[in-house]
DNA sequence: CTTACTGCAAATATTTTGCATTTGG
DNA sequence: CCAAATGCAAAATATTTGCAGTAAG
């Protein structure tokens, strides 16, 4: 299960001259519990578990999390940067305007769009941190 | 140059009961100016004309012009909705997580993408609503 | 012990809303 | 004239920051 919650946490942290705390070993715990969630959705999550976890150590702690390379984010809609493991990389996001719903899929289904991106524009695109807007096969169908 | 400033502004509101103010006619002309625009950056450039238009006038302008079909928004960054108008419609926007720029890409260079999407999930692509995400020429250069 | 980290409350920033007044048609 | 639209100020959201107290190592 990979970076998760104990040790490399800590190993990262200490690297840089960093510190393991409870907060952030929840925060972490949460952002993988809920695969996708907006800070708010996560500190709602860590509550669950312990109390008395703050939104801004929330938000501080996400943004150290990122850094280390232990979560990333991505834009899913209006107002909703969303925080995923790093460990569950690898996947695009369609969302579908109508319903929400988020559907993963693979990178390599943008591989070749990249490809051309690159070879047409010099532009390195970061797969993982677009949103696919459009409507999902469910709500295209009713 | 399309529906722009005057007659078609005015025709696509009467068709709904709706009035032409001087107010909605600089924010559309704004958003054309700008080519891209947040709510922010279009009330600042309206400002430079006439004066006195304020932002929640603004806000439901573009909410409504949008309603309309003659304006559309995009997701280009974290927290900035940014508006451009239908007719310059038709492209990609490639954002470059360093410099910022936002480089424009016919929307035909996604077919591939779109069709693959629509056929392996049923997902129907709005390519024109999403942000590529990435590095441009220059910054990988450099 | 040292100083990174947290909680808290206040400051920012962004967008929305209620309501009295203005104005397009 | 009358309903639609605007301006304004307040409310609702979302995120950031200063600072004093707490705790990791």
């Amino acid at each position: 299960m990979g970076a998760g919650t104990g040790p490399e946490l800590r190993a990262e942290l200490r690297a840089r001259g960093l510190r393991l705390t409870p907060q952030r070993q929840l925060v972490l715990q949460a952002v993988t519990a809920l695969r996708h969630g907006t800070p708010d959705e996560i500190l709602a999550e860590v509550r669950r578990t312990a109390d008395g976890v703050n939104i801004s150590t929330v938000y501080r702690t996400l943004e150290l999390l990122e850094e280390v390379g232990l979560v990333r984010h991505a834009h899913l809609g209006h107002r909703a940067p969303t925080y995923h493991s790093a460990d569950d990389a690898g996947h695009l996001h369609l969302v579908c305007r109508e319903c929400g719903t988020v559907t993963e899929v693979d990178v390599a289904e943008a591989d070749a769009f990249a490809g051309r991106m690159r070879e047409r524009h010099g532009f390195e695109t970061d797969v993982e941190h677009f949103a696919v807007y459009g409507r999902c096969a469910a709500c295209a169908s009713s």
